[in-house]
DNA sequence: GTGTATATCTCGGGG
DNA sequence: CCCCGAGGTATACAC
């Protein structure tokens, strides 16, 4: 990694087109070749930045990072205050708990935490138009296609309304029902799918981590 | 500004947990409190973060960053290898050019170029769901809503979607018809407004840019 | 403050 | 490679 803290001006054309006028930032290039721009405050966003794969030309008073889409970015140095380069080496990567991958195996395992009596049939179930997240059996027959997120909002009452309107083509899969599972729904969401004839499920994550799955229970 | 680069450990509880082993990485902190834990690689996305406002506690050999909503960061300092610290000053801002802010502008000023003899009749037109980008009239007496984009992927025509059921009730709006424009469009998006009826429209952004409106054209 | 839409979103996965 | 879906999305803006 390397540090450059420099009064500089920067343009960027590419996806669109971008002007920051002079000033003092930190422009930090990473090992694979990324170049970010920071002012001193805003988040973790930077101003302005290249993703690798890029080139990154230095000029006299001016460095150019090109990459293969014809994005470019030109920094154009004024000044330079400090310059450091550090090798960081290699890095084992952040460690995630909590995200909808998880919950969503969680309710795999125990789908009858959404009505009882439902079974597993198929996990990411796939359609020509995305995969629906859990495809289940209920014990009227029909079938119920799962949607789970984090938080329930509109676009997910929207992606289960595309999967239902799709799965219906498939009289096999008939009758068909949809839910829609998340740790917390919004009241917009509740109005949208209720109308659709979708039932919301608010699960709890915490109990559900701690809780043991049937199968374990079994034995 | 404050660059550390230092051997370290991290744990993030918020809205999720998070674990980062061991290894060398960048610590930024900025003048608004914001941290950001950067490895070597990857994008400009940090491993981990808090955005202000927050608080930052530094004890012996670890920093606990905590904020308002009860998220916490912990740093576990194992070495300290660098750290400098440097005033950037007030940063005037990226100027931006090419937004869908600046599309839905021009198309405001030129929407015939969606289609003959349409008529601006509303910008940002308020219905209880959301705003609709473009409310025009058209030759034939149709009300045409128009979704902006710069790129027209599936979510762009559910969104419109819900606006044309939405405007649907206004009987003054009738006959209603729906046209999604965008600098591209996938395929998918494609396939799915066909199917609803939606006219989709590639516009070159290039071009209208440099084309006078309308308007200044009568003058 | 909540809700909605945008973003040079980033990032990962699947065809 | 593109497309899709998730994200601690962040950010701006309207209500």
């Amino acid at each position: 990694m390397r540090l450059v803290l420099a009064q500089c001006s920067v343009d960027y054309q590419g996806r669109l087109a971008a002007h920051l006028p002079s000033a003092v930032r930190l422009i930090m290039i990473k090992a694979d070749g990324c170049v970010a721009i920071h002012s001193d405050g805003g988040a973790y966003k930077p101003l302005n930045w290249m993703n690798a794969p890029n080139t990154l030309v230095e000029e006299e008073d001016r460095w150019v990072v090109t990459n293969p889409k014809g994005e470019e970015l030109t920094i154009n140095l004024e000044e330079i205050l400090f310059d450091h380069r550090h090798d960081l080496g290699p890095d084992p990567g952040l460690e995630k708990d909590g995200v909808e991958a998880h919950l969503q195996e969680l309710l795999a395992k125990k789908p009858d935490l959404l009505e009882k009596g439902l079974v597993l049939v198929h996990r990411e179930y796939q359609t020509d138009i995305g995969p629906v997240d859990l495809l289940c059996r209920a014990t009227d027959g029909s079938t119920v296609a799962v949607e789970v997120k984090r938080r329930g909002e509109l676009d997910g009452v929207e992606q289960l309304t595309r999967y239902l309107d799709r799965l219906g083509n498939d009289s096999r899969l008939h009758p068909l029902r949809g839910t829609l599972a998340a740790v917390s729904i919004t009241q917009q969401a509740k109005v949208l799918a209720t109308a659709r004839g979708i039932r919301c499920v608010e699960v709890d994550y915490d109990q559900m981590r701690g809780a043991p799955s049937n199968h374990l229970r079994l034995f």
